[in-house]
Formats: structure tokens, sequence, C-alpha cells
DNA sequence: GATACTATTGATAATCATTTTCATTAATAC
DNA sequence: GTATTAATGAAAATGATTATCAATAGTATC
């Protein structure tokens, strides 16, 4: 079968083969467009660009595509407040970003913001800490955000 | 009109009509029912509570409702992962009583904690300041949830 | 209290992202 | 290559939330 462009080994492969997944074009495609794209994607927006290319990719392939990559940890869902989740890499060739966000509650723009981070990492790992023994939570994520209005929708 | 067991003067009634709503009995319903509850409930929750003491009060009323108390800042919606959304009160006759969240990303339980959290807000009031500044931001909320295994399910 | 004005309401239908179903196809181990 | 079984697509189903619209009920004014 045909490999596009992404070479035989992508950074991802190991994790995924380890986990008793197999590698098929439609998911090596999923995967290369969220690799190449730094923003935060529906699933319409995933399957539009995939099925642009592989006209034999269908939506529900993305969707299941998608669940499986947020199980593995490869892929951060998110609710920005419009209905649809929205998807990124967890962590790309180059390692993770972390980054948190900002979201004007009028336009639904998110920016992403690295800025903080270190300090607020810090205090979220001592937390995590805290809140891991008095309640006996295994804790594996955090979720922070910002809502306000955006510089375009404050004057409003 | 008889009104149940509320007071003509309820905390909320003001800033209510202030805004230029009206008090109907549905509305107190759906508030007094929010007041009792220090669970996180979804509009089926709450409708079924108001339902049974005043059939007359329709599901569209509660999501109605609660989309004007949303606005108003009166009462928290929150999305813990299933998929329903959850209503809290943000502020009761006593006062705001912030907290954040704990969700067990396998059996959807939800702890409440208020440990740490004058050091979050704290470190939160700091990175508010400065990202409304760099990105012009004006913000008005935020979120903060860990994810993780509760006590139940981290051994399974 | 009666009247006019308009917000609010309930029942129903519509919306729309996400899931299920199920027969077919294709990746992997041997 | 063959067998095994995961993965797939198309279509239908799901289910929380919203829109529609005629009927009802708060509120201000007299």
């Amino acid at each position: 079968m045909f490999r596009g462009g992404w070479g035989q080994h992508s950074w991802w492969q190991g994790k995924f083969r380890g986990c008793g997944y197999r590698i098929t074009l439609g998911r090596e495609a999923i995967l290369d467009v969220l690799s190449k794209s730094d923003k935060h994607l529906s699933a319409e927006d995933i399957y539009t660009k995939v099925h642009s290319k592989y006209p034999n990719v269908g939506l529900t392939t993305v969707y299941r595509t998608l669940d499986v990559l947020v199980n593995l940890g490869l892929v951060f869902k998110s609710d920005f407040g419009d209905k649809r989740a929205r998807y990124e890499l967890a962590e790309g060739p180059k390692g993770a970003h972390h980054h948190h966000h900002l979201i004007c509650t009028n336009c639904n723009r998110v920016i992403d913001y690295t800025d903080f981070i270190d300090e607020e990492i810090e205090l979220l790992n001592r937390t995590e800490k805290g809140l891991s023994k008095k309640y006996n939570f295994k804790i594996t994520n955090h979720l922070i955000q910002f809502y306000g209005l955006c510089s375009n929708c404050v004057g409003k």
C-alpha cells in the first residue's frame, strides 16, 4: 500500500503500535493534518482537509480516530463554548509545548498563551500533589482557561 | 398570585428586577431548587424537581431561565465531560463560596475542593492582570479543573 | 381593581454534533 | 498466501439544546 510522504516510522507510530492499534491510511492522514496545524480544529475541519485529499476517508473515521488519539494522550480535546469539540496535538515531533487558553465569550476567539505558564505549572504541581493525597485521586491532566472579552469585542 | 414559601424579597430578586426581568413562579421555583442543592445539576435534573411540584413549568422554561441566570452571573454553567451542561449557584444568600473541580475521567464523579484555593486565586489574579495587559483582554471569569481517576476507579 | 402593553410560557418541531449499527475491507501475524 | 480480527464507510439513530408561535400572565398606569 502506498504511504504518502510521511515516512515509515513517524514519531507517533511507536506509541500507536505499542497499544495494539493498526496503522492505517486514514489515521496517518488525520495525524498529518493535526501536526501541520497550530489551530484548534473541529472534527469537521479535520474531515474536510483529510477528505479533500483522500475522499474515501469518512467523518466517522475521523471521530473514531480522534477518540483513540485522545485516549492515548496524543491529542487534547477541548470545549471553547461553541458546540463543537476542538482538537489539538498534545505533543509533536519536537515534544510538548504546553499552553493555556484565553477565550472571548462574545466572538469565541481563542488565544493560546504560554506566558506565566511556568509559575502556573509550579503551583499546579503542588496543588495536584495535595489533592491527590487528600482525595486519593490519580491526576492525569488539568485545564485552565480564562474567559472574557477580546480586544475586538471589549468596546462593543 | 400565591408565592410559595420564599418571601417577597429573596436575595436575588433585586438583581433580577434591576435588569428588567420579571419575577415569575417558574423562575422562583428554579432558583429555589438551585439554592437548596449543593450538587451540579443538569437542566433535566432541575426540570424534574421543579416539574414534580409545579407540573405546569416546562423544560423549555428551565433552559431559558438558566440562560438568563448565567448571563446575570447568578449561576455557573460547567461541562464535566458527559454531554449535559451542569449548573450551580454562583453566590447564595450567604455570598459566594468559590471552589474548583476534580473530575474522574472514568465515572465522571466530580469533587469540589476549596483547599489550595487561596494560593490559586492569588496566582490567577496576577496572571489575569498580566494577560489583560498583554492581550488587551477584559477577563471576567476563569476555569480550573483537574482530571484523573477517583479512588473507586484508580484500581480498575 | 380594570386595562393595555409586552415579556414569558409550554408544546412541538427542528437542529446538529456525535454515536451506533452492520456488512465490507484491509492490516497484521503466521 | 491465508486466516484473523481490527478498522472502515454509509446511513440511521441519539439526545441535549433551540427555535417557533399562539396563548398566558407580570407590571405599570389609570
